[in-house]
DNA sequence: CTGAAAGCGCTTACAG
DNA sequence: CTGAAAGCGCTTACAG
């Protein structure tokens, strides 16, 4: 479980050891080196992509820098490659349920090919938004915008300068991972359509949030298609508050079915229609998107679109890796599937 | 909004341009010395920290510095200073609510002082935990551990390197945040006793778990001390499937009120009980610890010891910081409060 | 296959 | 107050 020395046997000179003492305990492919009786340089091969080196050549090295517990500095390995092996993922709001699992996919998929994985909020904030990225991306080899507030062209400039892979978003010329909306609305508005509903309202998101335009947009569609009413209250926060504070609209709106933007904002609708003594879905219907956490636990719970957020988040990063390799394949360009599920929140429209 | 050069006035030379441009569009202290006309020590140092340098002479290396949009390399500077401006924070999973709040608050803690934050997830695993920190302890100035599943001897050895801060957890001579478990614990038995409960069990968390075992040891003297029994259920993972899975347990225990290590078990264990047929509160009390996302949205809402989780992962980076800088200031050691937070999971102990 | 050298972009004693 | 030099720990052409 620890990585201390595994051979204790031939004793490291005084001289290295005490050098590396002096430094803080950390050894340098120089100390290896001189263990190894070879040139740095000939660390730095063996140490890096394998069969540079000859076979005993490259044992022996090993076997010094395994003694002298090495770990390659990351810091110093950056300045003359310009990779420093970190990828940065800037969300809107951490404490969005919607984030963990894209952040939870992302990490895996990062650690999986030893990269380190740093995340920024822009805490909903374009001009915070664009300032953390620009920080960001001098210190990662690319970035991930996960919930992104920023117009195109700075969304362009950004991926001038780094791999940039959107979440959620597209832009021309830049690498995005896209739910596939329309799968997921169309089972959501034939349920709605099943169930009687000829009037339904959409809780939209920011004016920013490009895939709430594209929901709204699939919704539209389907609407018309079938002769539905559909009306847009909005835009609102994303946000359990957004949501309670649509009710009123709501009302006023006479739908029988609301969709929300997200399912947070579904849930404050719900609980401020519960307290305002409607019955859910009896007297409303109510739907969300995303499924995330606390979707189950409230009651009624509640009936959403669910889309893969841990796949996404993997899927971005090996897109970013995949830039960085130059090795871009475009075999996995097809969207994320996305699906209904079916709770207590949504059922027959009132007669 | 934008950073663009402030003012294309006077024109920069072709031949700096020309360079920054080969370079990739960066700038770098050499560029803004040729063009502001001094050595590249001096931009160093005017940039740097204030007041090393000629007023006049620094004007003119800030202008030249925003001209050429400049933005210094944060790994260049980490290979002379040693200091990568990077804090890193390990948690055991991440999609434990319990985390965002301390991500949350570490996160702008360390943006507000120009650190950068790198979170790692164990996934409840000590030796990935011990592999990754290692990893992670390379390349940043200090480590938060939130959940740490490491055994006190590894924590010290990690802490010899590099600046630890522990959340919720011990060790003689590593920092930590603590919470004050006894403020919440007191008014959680009070409470129980005063609807009648004589007979309580405790569902633990994993038995790596330092806080899970503080829970236990003070409730387990104020029952005593009130002459209330207390049995203790577990280990139990720390997940909804763990409280679930505890429900036989609970109901063999004839115990009329179980309070779970932490909320998500609370929820489980509602869930598990609710779907058995039982009356929560009516013929079981249940309650938890952390008051996260979603224990106001689960039937009954859930009655929970809650914790000022952002405020310590803000501490917890200070704490680091301050070890950074050598400013260790003792004032703020004293524990965060805890506080319990009442709702519908707990009632009168049935008769 | 391996060594010697130069360089990545900074910082910081050391002089003056 | 400022310049010239050395060095942080690596990598990577360039020779041999």
């Amino acid at each position: 479980m620890t990585d201390e020395h595994t051979d204790p046997g031939d004793a490291i000179p005084a001289e290295i050891a005490g050098r590396i003492r002096r430094r803080g305990g950390t050894a340098t492919i120089y100390d290896i080196a001189d263990l190894a009786g070879v040139n740095p340089s000939t660390v730095s091969r063996a140490l890096g992509k394998p069969g540079r080196v000859s076979q005993p050549t490259e044992a022996r090295i090993r076997a010094a820098a395994d003694q002298l517990d090495f770990h390659v500095n990351p810091m110093a390995r950056a300045l003359p490659t310009g990779r420093s092996h970190t990828l940065g993922l800037m969300v809107a709001d951490i404490t969005n349920p919607v984030i963990f699992d894209i952040v939870r996919g992302a990490e895996q998929a990062a650690t999986a090919e030893g990269y380190i994985l740093v995340i920024a909020e822009s805490q909903e904030s374009g001009a915070t938004e664009d300032e953390a990225a620009t920080r960001l991306l001098l210190s990662v080899d690319g970035l991930i915008l996960a919930t992104t507030r920023l117009p195109d062209e700075r969304i362009a400039a950004l991926a001038r300068r780094k791999p940039v892979v959107l979440i959620n978003r597209l832009v021309a010329g830049v690498g995005g991972v896209l739910p596939d909306v329309e799968s997921g609305v169309h089972e959501l508005i034939t349920h709605l359509a099943d169930q009687g509903h000829r009037s339904l309202a959409y809780l939209s998101g920011p004016t920013t949030s490009w895939i709430s335009k594209r929901r709204w947009r699939a919704m539209a569609a389907l609407a018309e298609a079938r002769g539905i009413a559909l009306v847009e209250i909005g835009p609102l926060a994303p946000t359990i508050d957004g949501g309670r504070d649509a009710l009123h609209r709501v009302r006023v709106s006479r739908a029988t079915a609301v969709i929300a933007f997200n399912d947070l904002m579904a849930i404050g609708l719900i609980q401020a229609a519960t307290a305002a003594g409607l019955a859910i879905p009896d007297e409303l219907s109510i739907a969300g998107f995303d499924d995330i956490f606390g979707s189950e636990l409230i009651v009624p719970a509640l009936t959403t679109v669910r889309a893969q957020l841990e796949l996404a988040g993997q899927r971005a990063v090996n897109r970013l890796l995949q830039a960085l390799a130059n090795t871009h394949d475009d075999s996995d360009h097809h969207p994320l599937a996305t699906t209904l599920v079916v709770r207590g929140s949504t059922g027959p429209a009132p007669a």
